[in-house]
DNA sequence: CGGGCAATACTACTTAAGTAGTATTAGAGG
DNA sequence: CCTCTAATACTACTTAAGTAGTATTGCCCG
């Protein structure tokens, strides 16, 4: 089983190694800690398994998978990451993760990550899987109108809801229906955590 | 030097342990992942440092420090977190956190961190404490005491009042009192300005 | 020692926020 | 053509948020 690691954290990196080359089948091809360097680590590797951080610096993960799924290499990627987000969680999973596995969790969990995703099946965190499933059945999750988008995007810039009705044109009372919909879809249960939902989602995207 | 360990990531132990063990005058005397084993740990071994992890789950590590500083204990405490957030920082050098340490730096970086705390002197990392040094300068950001800056930390997490007032052990009076104020210092108008204000600051650090 | 400030806490009040339910209109799509 | 949904708007209600003013305690500093 070849592995190819990317982790800016050198500790963890440290970790990794040590951790996994106590296993005979497993084989550590290559290490980096940026996407540029990852994809090409990869390219030239064809690693089986990827063990990549969602958060390097200020770069994501996400776009190492997205890169090199273009390139139809075949190597299966495991995400790694301390992010217990469950948006970080959907991203990966569309993206095409085979696996999701948090830094808090044992080694041995990881390692049965490995030879899981290793097999052609995947594996993800328990507990982000139970969510998953929780929210499915709710059916909370729908995705926002794009509407109900304007009206949050005018939330994170700090305005309340009688101006967010200004600057929209429309009633109050009609934004207030936004964001009732937009805190349920979301399942916040304000309009402070809505406002930092936003901010997240900005910095996921630098 | 005897070191003790409060971290919850596995991996970042494993890391830790490996590195560590390699220079021979360091002993780790103990390795906990949550706040009261800490505090126990570090009651009964009395160690030189401890290396302690900001973000334990749902706790925090800065606890540790205040309940250890209150029992007379001499320890020196080096944080080791990937928070990059100015604020973390600001708040554990106020409790009198000896070190802090980001955990994409180098282990010799860390290494250093624990020989300079070991011989009574401050070890923070560099580009933190540039930022907090023009900060002063500019004499932007020294309007807040200490305490309106953990409330507005906890806000920044989506709290509402009730629950800081939990999370802090006071009432939830306080709590409005403190919000007044520190609305009234930044010149905002409510909770959601000051939840925004605080993710730009962070963001700052990026 | 006394002055000032931070932190705590309370009451009483006002306003913004959020929920629940209903209704109308316009547009997209089977 | 009919159905479904998004967007609009309203009322009526409940709760959280924020303001104002007062008071006590403890601490640091000149």
């Amino acid at each position: 089983m070849n592995i190819v690691i990317v982790e800016d954290h050198p500790l963890v990196v440290q970790g990794l190694v040590s951790v996994l080359t106590l296993e005979c089948d497993f084989e550590i091809k290559g290490v980096c800690s940026n996407t540029l360097e990852g994809i090409e680590l990869i390219r030239t590797k064809h690693p089986d398994i990827v063990l990549i951080d969602l958060r390097l610096g200020k770069e994501s993960g996400l776009d190492i998978i997205r890169a090199v799924k273009e390139l139809n290499i075949d190597s299966k990627f495991i995400i790694l990451t301390s992010s217990v987000s469950y948006l970080d969680f959907m991203m990966a999973e569309e993206l095409g993760a085979e696996g999701y596995v948090l830094k808090e969790s044992l080694p041995e969990e990881l390692i049965y990550a490995i030879r899981v995703v290793g097999r052609g099946r995947k594996y993800y965190d328990p507990e982000l899987l139970d969510y998953k499933l929780k929210k499915d059945e709710n059916n909370y999750n729908d995705k926002l109108t794009s509407r109900e988008w304007e009206v949050l995007r005018k939330l994170s810039l700090g305005l309340n809801n009688q101006q967010i009705a200004n600057k929209l044109f429309i009633s109050e009372n009609t934004v207030k229906k936004h964001m009732s919909q937009i805190l349920a879809k979301l399942g916040l249960h304000d309009r402070t955590q809505a406002a930092l939902y936003v901010k997240n989602l900005e910095i996921v995207k630098h």
